[in-house]
RNA sequence: GCUCGGGUGGUGGAACUGGUAGACACGCAGGACUUAAAAUCCUGUGACCCUUAAAGGUCGUGCGGGUUCGAUUCCCGCCCCGAGUACCA
């Protein structure tokens, strides 16, 4: 027996004297700081970095970082090198925002609210190594955000290697064949040129030139610009036609902006999706996001000669159903389309639908409106007369602005066609019911269309794009309704682009010359000429005279790389590249990432194409930068409700009556803050206190209690449903708030935060306690040989948390966790042999607890983190018996002890002989009996 | 509308490949200890029926069907809740 007198141990589970020791012993040893080179086998676990807020993190926000933080704790003991980072995304608009009020400096905020993320985070006990963390804010770390950002200026993607290349090949290839033969991802309005030509360009000429074919590139485009927060936003930043951020209203804005060609990765983000290991549901919204399409384009040459409409089409099997052109309300060809006598009709029309709201516009699908422009086109194949409308259902940024109108095929045209009485042509003899609703079936052989009559779809298909090429009449199309990614935002708390104008020609500063400082303004507003903020900053000039771009990069641009960064050390970071190459190359990817599926198609697609561009440079090793993600589930409020009784006029009185006698009384909810409600009971004298009006409030009871009500809604102040892990920890401590927040339902499930069942995951760890300690809580183990009961139980646990961590099942092992603890109370058992090895068990869950027991046992401090999981042995749960649950017709009836050695036709025969089984037998001969041997036993009567 | 999740006791949830539905925990009820309270421990707890009790029976995993010796699990049809997306040609 060891006995151990003063200290922690002599008494009851002391959770907060344990998990401050232990914190403070990891900070100091640097327990979780990693090594870059290890015999060990890599493993990257990484969280999605938060943007450091003014709140502070409530109880939702480490729900992902303890199921990453046992998980990386997990390995550790399974003998891998883990690499568990945590920084901060810290560029962003609420600390900008903040400034704009306050005037205080966004560095300064987002600092303060760092160090508060910084406390919260530490007393949760997480083995990040701390020692590379990264802020995307700071200059140290944003100079490869921007030197990224020139690798980009300075490369094109080649469509014949399937990747990106320096734009100096391209250039060379300009010098040599010009622009012949180059297949590239560039923009539409690029020229055709001999070499001679190309090198006798003026070097004005050349840099416009290249810049239609540069990775980043600064163009005219149409841009969701956001007055009220004074930015354009990027697509995936715009929700319903409103800002995600703040609600506010977004328009359509042409201006000019550096962009990203995000487009040329389009087939490659989409196929390697197919390569990794992620939730369904987000790898389909990028699939959706992506938006791929395989057709045809189609030009219709105009009636009148001069000029054609282009229109893609998935369905070019049916180009002979069309009997009208639509084109976008936006579409460039309208003014010239429209004849004298439709001019008035149009231009109403038009004026109609800009007055409608992109809200209005997406929400309205029903009505059908439309207006002709009196023009006509020519179907390609025959010649056929055919009419050109505008119609807002047209959108102007999917494909050309123009579709071809089948109305027997889709139910759009058909609406269109009926509403303007135009004519409807059946395609297919498969058609049905067309008179009513279009029929977009592909059965049947065509009718009603040309040479392609009495051919089926899959034979029609490959004719009409030959006959299309023939005629130069179309091609085979892929379309993609990703469009390339806005890239500047008009903001003050971001990246500078290293980017300087010399004669309206974007150039990049010198590598040297990295990082591009945020300079200083006096004020985080854009300026009276309306530029952006960075547009105050004095004598901000490259080389003292030319302007530097004013736009800084969006809040995407920092999480795009930044698990490279954690790679780096911070020896490795005074090195000249993001992160050495040989580090690089042995931890390749993120093994595990974790984090919320809000970042579906932003972060995780901007990511992917980042990674892919750096692979294609050698700066990288892997395609996919993350093999498998989990998406944590939302933790929602929990709100409580008091029930103020109203007088006769309906006015609120200071009485307040308990939930299920409300129904007695004219009453009005009231939220009440959570953390004066129990088990939804509410703290009487804390409620009194709670708002200097309740203070002589009265109560009507139910069994001497005030029961509230409950709602499931947001967690938000102003709903006093907030709940802070700072509290949790204060009253129960880091270790129950890990178990618990694991406790609660299975990770990737959304729930409502409810502390209903805390205390009994905090009883638990008090047992668990107990199991080290006598009566007067002083240290007690044996050093006996376990019994089998004993070893059974651990093994059991053993087995249980390896398969539960492997599928991220965390709930299942804390229920198992108790189940253990509980028989080993039963067994009276405090050997050394077992307690020691379940320590181990549980350590990656409630790291200070076991820590500390870890130490009592004799063991060095801080070696737990890094000691062997214990072996598995399957012989400690071999039984010699099973009670065989017996079913009669498919209802269990009983259990019968067999010894597990008998084979089935044995244990039918004892089953059958049994006296309680005779007895639902009846006499009877039994039709079969099912034996599943160690499993059960069905008599079917 | 389309796509993807999900419907299990009073509550959170468990049941991993078709094999004892409701583990574990909360809550609730009763009891022990205590002058008392807290803490702790013990017992019970899906619904209904029968019974003095022991025991027994029927129903039961959103609804309706099917496959199977056996279905929370597989198949078909429907209802409800949540998320994403939306005139994408």
């Amino acid at each position: 027996m060891y006995f151990r007198t003063p200290s922690i141990s002599t008494m009851d589970y002391q959770y907060k004297e344990i998990e401050k020791k232990w914190q403070d012993f990891w900070a100091e040893n640097q327990t979780y700081k990693v090594e870059n080179n290890s015999e060990k086998p890599k493993y990257y676990v990484l969280d999605m970095f938060p943007y450091p807020s003014g709140a502070g993190l409530h109880v939702g926000h480490p729900l992902g970082y303890i199921a990453s933080d046992i998980f990386a704790r997990y390995k550790r003991l399974k003998g891998f090198n883990v690499l568990h980072p945590m920084g901060y995304d810290s560029f962003g608009l609420p600390a900008e925002q903040y400034a704009i009020q306050t005037g205080q400096h966004p560095a300064l905020t987002t600092e303060q609210n760092i160090s508060t993320y910084r406390r919260q985070l530490d007393q949760i006990g997480f083995s990040f190594d701390w020692s590379r963390e990264v802020r995307t804010s700071d200059p140290e770390y944003y100079k490869w955000t921007q030197w990224i950002f020139m690798q980009l200026f300075n490369s094109w993607y080649n469509l014949e290697a399937e990747k990106a290349e320096p734009i100096e090949a391209l250039v060379k290839r300009f010098e040599v064949t010009g622009s012949a033969g180059i297949k590239a991802v560039s923009d539409e309005d690029v020229l055709s040129f001999s070499a001679e030509e190309w090198n006798s360009f003026s070097e004005s000429q050349k840099q416009e030139e290249l810049l239609k074919y540069r990775l980043t590139y600064l163009k005219e485009s149409t841009v969701n610009w956001c007055a009220a927060l004074g930015t354009v936003l990027a697509n995936d930043e715009v929700k319903d036609g409103v800002s995600e951020r703040g609600g506010y209203p977004v328009e359509q804005k042409k201006m000019m902006q550096w962009s990203m060609r995000i487009t040329a990765y389009a087939d490659r983000l989409l196929q390697g999706l197919d390569t990794i290991d992620w939730p369904e549901p987000l790898k389909e919204m990028q699939r959706n996001w992506i938006g791929k399409s395989t057709g045809a384009s189609v030009v219709f040459p105009l009636e009148n000669g001069g000029g054609s409409i282009e229109v893609f089409t998935t369905r070019v099997d049916t180009i002979f159903g069309v009997s009208f052109l639509v084109i976008a309300p936006e579409h460039e060809l309208v003014t010239s389309l429209t004849t004298s006598e439709q001019k008035e009709e149009i231009e109403s029309y038009i004026s109609q639908t800009k007055k409608k709201s992109e809200l209005d516009r997406m929400a309205d699908t029903k009505t059908v409106s439309g207006a002709f422009t009196g023009s006509y086109a020519l179907n390609p194949l025959d010649g056929t007369k055919i009419p050109v409308w505008i119609a807002d259902y047209v959108l102007a940024g999917y494909g050309t602005g123009a579709v071809m109108a089948v109305p027997s095929g889709d139910q759009r045209d058909f609406l269109f066609a009926k509403h303007f009485n135009l004519p409807i042509i059946q395609i297919l003899d498969g058609q049905q019911d067309i008179e009513h609703q279009a029929d977009p079936t592909k059965e049947g052989k065509y009718i009603n269309s040309g040479f392609i009559n009495g051919l089926t779809h899959q034979e029609a298909i490959p004719a009409l794009i030959s006959k299309l090429e023939e005629l130069n009449a179309g091609k085979a199309k892929i379309q993609y309704r990703m469009r390339d990614a806005i890239f500047g935002r008009q903001r003050y708390w971001g990246e500078p682009v290293p980017v300087y104008f010399k004669d309206g020609l974007p150039h990049l500063i010198e590598e040297s010359e990295l990082p591009l400082l945020l300079p200083e303004v006096d004020k985080y507003l854009p300026t009276e000429t309306g530029e952006p903020p960075l547009g105050r900053a004095t004598d901000w000039k490259y080389n003292g005279e030319a302007s530097y771009e004013l736009s800084t990069m969006p809040g995407w641009a920092g999480s795009s790389w930044y698990w490279y960064r954690y790679m780096a050390s911070a020896e490795d970071r005074k090195e000249t590249a993001f992160a050495p190459k040989t580090v690089i190359e042995y931890w390749k990817d993120v093994d595990l990432y974790i984090g919320g599926s809000e970042h579906a198609t932003g972060h995780l697609l901007y990511s992917r194409f980042w990674n892919k561009f750096l692979k294609d440079l050698g700066y990288v090793v892997e395609e996919e930068p993350f093999k498998k993600l989990i998406n944590q589930g939302m933790i929602q409020g929990r709100s409580n409700f008091v029930y103020r009784v109203l007088d006769e006029e309906g006015k609120g009185t200071n009485r307040f009556v308990s939930y299920n006698l409300k129904d007695e009384y004219k009453t009005t909810p009231l939220h009440v803050d959570v953390n004066i409600v129990e088990n939804d009971v509410l703290d009487l004298d804390r409620f009194k206190k709670f708002r200097a009006e309740f203070e002589n409030a009265e109560f009507i009871l139910e069994n001497g209690k005030y029961v509230c009500g409950v709602e499931v809604e947001k967690m938000s102040k102003s709903k006093f449903n907030v709940v802070n892990p700072d509290d949790i920890i204060e009253r129960y401590g880091a270790d129950t708030l890990r178990l618990y927040e694991m406790f609660l339902g299975p990770l990737e499930q959304s729930k409502p935060w409810n502390t209903n069942g805390i205390e009994g995951v905090f009883k638990f760890l008090r047992k668990f306690w107990k199991l080290f300690h006598n009566d007067k809580f002083e240290l007690s183990i044996s050093d006996e040989e376990p019994t089998k009961a004993e070893y059974k139980a651990l093994h059991k646990i053993i087995r249980k948390v390896e398969e539960d961590i492997e599928r991220f099942s965390f709930n299942t092992s804390v229920s198992s966790f108790m189940i253990c603890v509980n028989e080993l109370q039963e067994l009276k058992c405090n050997k050394r042999k077992i307690l020691q090895d379940l320590v181990i068990v549980l350590a990656p869950y409630a790291p200070h607890i076991t820590e500390e027991l870890w130490s009592l046992l004799g063991n060095r401090s801080g070696a737990l983190s890094y000691a062997q999981y214990p072996k598995f042995n399957p012989d400690y749960l071999v039984e010699d018996e099973f009670a065989y649950p017996i079913s009669v017709n498919g209802k269990m009836r009983m259990n019968l002890n067999i010894s597990l050695t008998l084979e089935a036709a044995d244990i039918e025969k004892l089953v059958l002989s049994n006296e309680d089984v005779q007895k639902y037998l009846d006499g009877k001969n039994p039709k079969k009996v099912v034996v599943v041997k160690g499993r059960i036993v069905n008599i079917v009567i």
